[in-house]
DNA sequence: TCAATAGGGTGTCAATTTAACTCTAAATAT
DNA sequence: ATATTTAGAGTTAAATTGACACCCTATTGA
C-alpha cells in the first residue's frame, strides 16, 4: 500500500467518528498596581454576546494547540515569547451553547512593561483583578481558577513568579509579587533569605528608588544558575 | 432572537472554522507482581497496524471527554468507577499520520484484582511494566512519562496509592506499591510512622497471611477522615 | 518438640529545616 | 537638622526529617 491509498484507508476509517471545533482559552496573567489581574474581553459575538470571557480562538487545521495559544496571545498582546502552558482540556457537550466546542485552556505570564496597551485596548480587552472577575461566560470561571491553583503550586517550586517582573527586579517587588499570588503576607527577612540561598539570582549594583528614599538593588534572573540548580535536583520552595 | 435562529447564527460564526477528530487515550496503571504496570495493546488497524500503542478510541458527539475515557475505560476492563484523572492534550499536527487528531490523554489507577483477566486480553490488551514499554506508537510514549511523572506527584500529596491495591491491604504491601511507584526503597519504621500520623486508615483485626508466617493487619482506607483531612488543610508526604 | 526461618512491627536521637521575632541604615522631604 | 519611610540583616526555639537495630510471631521441617 502506498502512502496515498494508505492515507485514503485511514480517512475512511477515521470518517466513522465525529470531528470537533476545537478552541484554545487563555488565561493570561500580569502584575499590575501590586495585583496579580488577568485578561478578559467583551465578546462581540454570539453566543453570549455582551458578556466577559477570557481570550480565545479556534485551533486552525494547519497549526498545533500550542502554535494556537501562542497565535491567540500574539494577536492580542503582540508579545512573543512569553511564558505559556498548557493547563486542562473542558469538554463537556453544552458548554457552549453555541455548538459542541472543545476548548485547551492555556495560561500565559506577561510581562505587563511590555506592553502595548493600546494595542491590548483597541483589542477590547482590559485587566480585571483575580477575584473580581467570577462573572466569565461558560466554563471559564473554572478555567481561572485551575490557572490560579496551577500558578500558585508552579510559584513554588519553579522561579515563575519573575516572568510576571520586569527583567531586572527588587526584592521587595518579587516579595510583593508573591504575596499577591498567595495572598498572604510573608516574612521579608525568611523570604529574602530562602530567596538568595537557592542562589539564582545576580545581584546588580544599581538601585532602585521608585519605592523607597533609600533604595533597593536590582536584581537580575540567572538561567544559567537555575538550570544548574534543576539538575542538582534542589527545589524551590518559598 | 429565538432560540432555532440564535443557533443557525452560531453555526454560520462557527463555520468558518475546522473541526478536528478527538481522541482520548488512556494509560492504565495496575499493580501487579509487585510491579508497575500499563495495560497496552498492539493495533489491528492502520495506521501503524501491528505496533503497539495505549488505549484508546474517538470521542463522540453525545459524549463529554470524562465520559469518552470512562467508556474506553469500561469497554476494555468491564470496570466503572475507576480512578480517571485527565492529564494533557497532544496536537501537533503530524502526530497521527492518518489524519489531524488531538488527544486527550487520561490516566486510570486500576484495582487488578477486579479485573477480569480473560476479557482484558480477548481485546487483545496486555501489562507491560513501566519503562519496558518505550517502543509506543505517536507520541504515546510521552503521554507514560507525564503520566508517571503526574501519578508520582500525586501520590505524594493524595493517598492514591489506595487506588492500585484491594481495599484491604497491609502496610508492607503499600510500602512495595510505593516503592515500586518511586522506584526507591523507603525505611519501614518511618514510612508506617508516617502514614498511620495521618489517620486515615483504619485497622481491621484480621491478619493476611500469605506474605509472610507471622501475618500482617489489614488496613481499610478511611475517606471520611481523609475529608476531614483535607478539610484542615493537612498535606500528606511520604 | 524444638530450632530455624522469614517477614512484621516498634522507638530514639541527631541533624536539618522552618517560623517567629526587632532593630539599624540610608536617603529624602520638610 | 530632624522626621519619615522602606531596605536589609541574624538568632533562637520548635518542628520535622532521616538514620538506625532489635525483638516478635507463626510456620515449617528436622
Amino acid at each position: 500500500m502506498n502512502s496515498t491509498e494508505q492515507k485514503k484507508t485511514n480517512q475512511k476509517y477515521y470518517s466513522k467518528f465525529t470531528r470537533i471545533y476545537v478552541a484554545v482559552d487563555c488565561i493570561i496573567f500580569g502584575f499590575l498596581n501590586n495585583e496579580l489581574k488577568i485578561l478578559i474581553l467583551t465578546r462581540d459575538f454570539e453566543p453570549a454576546m455582551g458578556k466577559s470571557s477570557l481570550i480565545g480562538g479556534f485551533v486552525r487545521k494547519d497549526e498545533s494547540l500550542d502554535d494556537a495559544a501562542e497565535r491567540i496571545l500574539y494577536d492580542l498582546t503582540g508579545l512573543e515569547n512569553v511564558f505559556l502552558e498548557q493547563l486542562y482540556s473542558y469538554g463537556k457537550i453544552e458548554r457552549d451553547p453555541g455548538e459542541r466546542v472543545i476548548s485547551v485552556s492555556y495560561y500565559a505570564l506577561l510581562k505587563v512593561q511590555d506592553l502595548d496597551h493600546d494595542h491590548v485596548e483597541k483589542h477590547g480587552a482590559r485587566w480585571c483583578n483575580i477575584g473580581e472577575c467570577n462573572e466569565l461566560v461558560f466554563d471559564h470561571n473554572d478555567m481561572v481558577e485551575r490557572a490560579l491553583t496551577r500558578l500558585r503550586r508552579r510559584a513554588k517550586n519553579q522561579p515563575l513568579g519573575f516572568e510576571l517582573l520586569p527583567r531586572k527586579f527588587t526584592i521587595p517587588q518579587l516579595q510583593v509579587l508573591y504575596e499577591a499570588i498567595y495572598q498572604k503576607k510573608f516574612d521579608n527577612r525568611n523570604f529574602r533569605k530562602k530567596l538568595l540561598a537557592m542562589n539564582v539570582l545576580e545581584k546588580l549594583e544599581i538601585k532602585d528608588k521608585s519605592t523607597s528614599k533609600k533604595g533597593a538593588y536590582l536584581y537580575r534572573f540567572d538561567k544559567k544558575r537555575y538550570n544548574r540548580f534543576l539538575e542538582e535536583g534542589f527545589l524551590f520552595d518559598l
